[in-house]
DNA sequence: CAGATCTCAGCTATACTGAAATGC
DNA sequence: CGCATTTCAGTATAGCTGAGATCT
């Protein structure tokens, strides 16, 4: 990264530059680790929310994981030719679609879980414990209001 | 805005999907009010760095602002358009232009100073004065080891 | 020579919009 | 009918890369 200049006061003291900055900063490291894993950002959130909440349609997967409809096509078109999701039409509805993680795509979750992990903490470096505990319901707090 | 359904844990919880949706409800705010002074983003950070550094160079000014040299030529070209930048070469030095800020600039910097501060409080909006200070203090912490 | 600067053309990822097809 | 879902095509923006021309 290229050595950085003063930035002005107006930038320097303003929460949305901040915020903007350290998303990069976050962009950067997860685009750096993920790379090596060959797994584009939305495809973690994905398998988190089949993981964590079950078989789910397509618009439910969108709306827990804040991807738009029309990405999620996309995602789950590549999780799917992985062998990481399957993607069935939902008897019930047939409108729909029932997405389920598979055992591959556990195993590739867990992975990715590592992998994270250490992005947390390189981003996080600089704050001591409490200050991160903090920091993290500071955001959550500011996010409910959103 | 769509309503949204719960959040998986692993997101919920990770500094780094909270950063990354704050700033995305950031981007949000700023393209919104900006949108009506039919202002892109660069344009405040760069007639920011003019206004508070005085006349510099374009590659000064990417530094500055964390802009990349080939956006800074994209975005002073639009402001010199409209008569809000003076780009001149540098005589002292024939690769760098000089640009300066024209009292038009100014004015429209005072201008979006305002909207700018609509936008901060719209963002910290569900903090008390003290948090949001805290939170700053944070998000400086944190960038300053990056 | 190495290195800085400005410019242009083009690329990627992320987020989003509009509309069609289908079914509830 | 209105409304939800999936899909596709296309848009916008931010951020970034590579290379050429010019100059120190």
């Amino acid at each position: 990264m290229e050595p950085m200049d003063p930035v002005p006061e107006r930038l320097r003291t303003s929460p949305s530059w901040l915020v903007n900055q350290l998303s990069l900063h976050s962009r950067r490291l997860i685009a750096e680790e993920f790379g090596k894993a060959n797994t584009p950002g939305y495809h973690y959130r994905l398998l988190a929310a089949l993981a964590e909440f079950g078989p789910a349609s397509q618009a439910e997967l969108g709306r827990r994981t804040a991807i738009d409809r029309s990405d999620v096509v996309a995602a789950l078109n590549a999780l799917a030719d992985q062998g990481l999701v399957d993607r069935s039409p939902d008897p019930g509805d047939r409108r729909r679609n029932i997405v389920t993680i598979t055992p591959a795509g556990r195993r590739r979750l867990t992975e990715l879980d590592a992998v994270l992990a250490n992005v947390q903490d390189s981003l996080m470096r600089g704050l001591d414990p409490d200050e991160r505990r903090l920091f993290v319901r500071l955001l959550t707090k500011l996010l409910e209001h959103h």
